[in-house]
DNA sequence: CAAACCGTATTATAGAGCTAGTACAGTTTG
DNA sequence: CAAACTGTACTAGCTCTATAATACGGTTTG
């Protein structure tokens, strides 16, 4: 079973995207693999307070990008080959980073100040990190 | 006077953001000081091709926030001192980054792969600058 | 002073995102 | 079969973003 346990909605834009992307990196880390059940359009809105549409629809687009498979009446699954699998991890880091470079950039940051930044940060996140995974 | 040329409307949010964001960016990056003009509502907004509207709900926000002056009447200005300069970057540099760090880790990607993605990213972008700034 | 700007405010309209409630057909399970 | 669940679909209402069309008073400049 797929988890959501690890999603917490907050600024990341409209619901419904946070919804794909947790789906989107939980692939490309691994965690989720093809054949994993999903939770129902209504246990997981349930779950997550919100409306059973709002998952429906992170759901529909998820099933038009070809990762899971939804059958009336049935449960749905991952359906994710390798293939897509990488294809949504390379497309996943790029786009954060470009945004990242983008604004280091425009900011008048150098080489060596980004790389720090990064480094700074990836350590302070790692001490914070508790989770009995 | 500022220029917002360099703007380019696009996937990053509500347009009143975007015009924030690129004010905030000029002032890290040292090409807005203390004490420019800015554009009229209605000249930016004429030169964006938004409504002034749009561009007035960014100036009030940026106005709330201490970067710029307005007086009824007169031209705007931008007011804001060194220490605030100095807090907005941070602020700008640290928040995207803390992004990339959370979508890198989540993507379980290692140390070392998001600091080489960085940098291959940085060059990368570096080749297809053209400005003739 | 008077025209031409400026900042500011108001009302109306439209679409996207989200919520709320309901409904119906297909699948699974006892 | 029948109950319980599933995916799917629809309408209605709310908020936010953005547009459109004015309108008013203050400042600048000729």
């Amino acid at each position: 079973m797929v988890s959501f346990d690890g999603l917490r909605l907050g600024d990341g834009g409209p619901i419904y995207q946070q919804i794909v992307r947790h789906l989107q990196r939980g692939l490309a880390a691994g965690t989720i693999r093809a054949g994993d059940e999903l939770p129902s359009r209504r246990v997981l809105s349930a779950r997550l307070g919100v409306n059973p549409n709002t998952v429906q629809k992170a759901y529909r687009l998820l099933e038009e990008a070809g990762l899971i498979a939804s059958h009336a009446g049935a449960k749905s699954f991952v359906s994710a080959g390798p293939a897509e699998i990488e294809a949504v991890r390379t497309q996943l880091l790029t786009e954060e980073a470009r945004r990242l470079v983008e604004a280091l950039r425009q900011t008048g940051a150098s080489r060596e100040e980004a790389m720090a930044l990064l480094g700074r940060l990836w350590d302070e996140k790692e001490e914070t990190q508790d989770e009995t995974t």
